[in-house]
RNA sequence: GCGCCUGUAGCUCAUCUGGAUAGAGCAUCGGAUUUCUAAUCCGAGGGUAAUAGGUUCGAGUCCUAUCAGGCGCACCA
């Protein structure tokens, strides 16, 4: 119906031989709050007129009398300080609900992306630890992106970079290694501050004393430990050969990888692809990478290091590429990374970074433009910490001491519908709070509850209907039936459904999807309690029954891009 | 100190890329069930959109300043 207007006013203006300035993209549409104004509502006037140096109201009624008699359009009347109101026929509303029993899982859809290759990387937490509380979000927000953009036929591939190399990893290495001599004999215990605590470290250790025995038992490691967490690496290093560190390495990295993907399987998130930082720096990539640099004259040498001119990229200042020692940087792994990415020709890469890394955008946006040359595009999105709440008390958060809720933990107190649905439903670039005694209630307080208490008692008339030995025969003429306001309401929402559709995924954001399905389920269940459905005369019957079906089917596609389920019965 | 982000009802948040009278939920108060699930519905109160200017037909939305909060400012990853 939206486009059928937005023909008709450029028609109009094609006639009126103002139409050289404004584009059919740029004619807004857009359904009226209040119905008082009618159904649908238009803006060109106001936003164009200064174009054609007229009045707004003035040339509104010009575009008026240029649009031709469509059955569809009752009335169309100028009003406030210029807008174009249009008054639509009932029926040409209803129709939309043949579209969606027809269409079922395809309502929603669309072929935006077609063709258009999307790499989309989140999560990417170091394997370090398990997942936390903070992790959870950019899982779901990432994922529900990912179903969005499929959505919209674009060819999505889900990507997690492992930081299976650099300093922290061995710092994990030199952890389990630590544990591992207290296992064997508690007069190793020692404190040292710098390594990781928590009790996963303790589980590795044991599992590599379980296959291993004795094996990488040194008997003086107390010998071997500095105050310089480098020099404690390098110590062991040497003392071991780097087969057998590297041994220790894999094996933790490993068992927390799996940590990891086990807690996303209970979220119901699975990557395409596993992506290792140590594949990067294991062969001539890095070298090449800093060569191009060099010589496209973004890079020079200072105090024995290789510096990256990032600064006239953008960057607050230049960074160091290649350390005084000769090591590279993190950055330089990261460049290759994204220049890896481009030559796996995406269209399009997509980053779901917290938003603590924000300082980072700069350098890495710089960097990706010099390799893609323009042939990809770089989108870099922020997702905001959580803060957990148990009501009115704040969880502490303190990665360091090893305290900490997992996203295991949550995912597990609270559920994967409702611990998704909570972190999708706020703006990601936006702080939120997460109350899990909130997100654990089975009450009214609880938005999932309620949308899914709309699906189940749908299929419960459904069912009804069933057992009184009735059948939904439904005919297209039956919808004329339908004359309530609030089954108006309920069809102008089902038929904005592509839209936010689209929105959402343009603007990157669910949270305008998990709004939707709030509204939809309030007009639902506002109907419901308003009118019977499962009335006496049959066609009535049927009608209402169609718009059930539609309501059902709406809430059922969107239920499946934010990944939570639509139970039949509660 | 510099940079980025944020400030909307008592609380948690929306506001459809600048549109008509700023909306929901929670909390508070009052009502609804012999009828398809009351995990529901209906109604009421509650606002200087941090503050002050500016841009224009029109500003919570864009610009500037001030105040308050978060984050970032490594030859760490």
């Amino acid at each position: 119906m939206k486009n059928i207007i937005k023909d008709l006013i450029k028609e109009s203006l094609y006639k009126i031989n103002k139409d050289k300035n404004i584009s059919i993209e740029n004619i807004e549409v857009n359904l009226c709050k209040d119905k008082k104004f009618g159904d649908f509502s238009s803006n060109v006037a106001m936003r164009y007129s200064h174009v054609y140096d007229a009045k707004p109201k003035v040339f509104a009624e010009e575009i008026i009398k240029g649009i031709k008699e469509d059955k569809n359009i009752l009335k169309i009347e100028v009003a406030g300080p210029g807008f174009i109101n249009f008054f639509v026929s009932k029926g040409s509303q209803f129709e939309i609900i043949e579209t969606i029993l027809d269409q079922e899982q395809k309502y929603g859809k669309n072929k935006i992306g077609s063709g258009v290759k999307v790499l989309i990387e989140f999560v990417s937490a170091n394997p370090t630890g398990p997942l936390h509380v903070g992790h959870g979000r950019g899982a779901a927000f990432g994922d529900c992106l990912s179903n969005l953009l499929k959505e919209n036929d674009y060819d999505v591939v889900k990507e997690y970079y492992v930081n299976d190399a650099g300093k922290q990893i061995d710092i994990l290495t030199l952890s389990v290694l630590q544990r591992y001599h207290e296992l064997i004999d508690e007069n190793y215990k020692f404190e040292y501050q710098d390594l990781y605590k928590g009790d996963y470290v303790w589980d590795i250790a044991a599992e590599i004393h379980r296959n291993y025995g004795n094996d990488f038992f040194i008997k003086d490691l107390i010998k071997y430990t500095d105050k310089l967490v480098d020099h404690y690496i390098l110590n062991i290093k040497n003392k071991f050969s780097d087969e057998k560190f590297k041994k220790i390495k894999d094996i933790s990295v490993k068992f927390i990888l799996e940590n990891i993907k086990k807690t996303l399987n209970l979220s119901d998130i699975n990557f395409d692809s596993w992506f290792l930082e140590s594949s990067l720096v294991n062969n001539n990539n890095l070298k090449d990478i800093i060569d191009y640099l060099n010589k496209n004259n973004n890079t020079y040498t200072k105090d024995n290091a290789v510096w990256f001119k990032s600064k006239e990229l953008g960057d607050e200042k230049d960074r160091v590429l290649i350390k005084e020692n000769k090591d590279h940087t993190y950055l330089s792994t990261d460049i290759a990374y994204h220049k890896n990415k481009i030559t796996r020709k995406f269209d399009r890469v997509i980053n779901i970074w917290g938003a603590d890394h924000h300082g980072y955008v700069p350098r890495i946006n710089g960097a990706f433009n010099i390799f893609s040359e323009g042939k990809s595009e770089l989108i870099i999105l922020l997702v905001q910490f959580a803060n957990l709440y148990r009501g009115k008390e704040k969880v502490s958060m303190s990665t360091r001491s090893g305290d900490f809720v997992t996203l295991e933990q949550l995912l597990k107190e609270v559920g994967k519908d409702a611990t998704r649905f909570f972190y999708l439903a706020r703006k990601s670039d936006q702080h939120m709070d997460f109350d899990i005694e909130l997100a654990k209630s089975n009450d009214s307080n609880n938005p999932v509850y309620y949308i899914q208490y709309a699906h189940a008692r749908i299929c419960s008339i459904f069912k009804q209907l069933e057992e009184n030995k009735m059948f939904f025969n439904y005919q297209k003429e039956h919808l004329e039936l339908l004359s309530k306001e609030e089954e108006l309401s309920i069809v102008k929402k089902l038929s904005s459904y592509p839209d936010v559709i689209k929105k959402s995924t343009e603007k990157y954001e669910p949270h305008l999807l998990t709004n939707y399905m709030r509204e939809l389920a309030q007009e639902i269940h506002s109907y419901y309690n308003k009118f019977q459905i499962l009335v006496e005369d049959e066609d009535l019957r049927n009608a209402r029954l169609a718009l059930m079906e539609a309501s059902k089917n709406v809430l059922m596609n969107s239920s499946k891009i934010i990944g939570i389920k639509m139970p039949n019965k509660m």
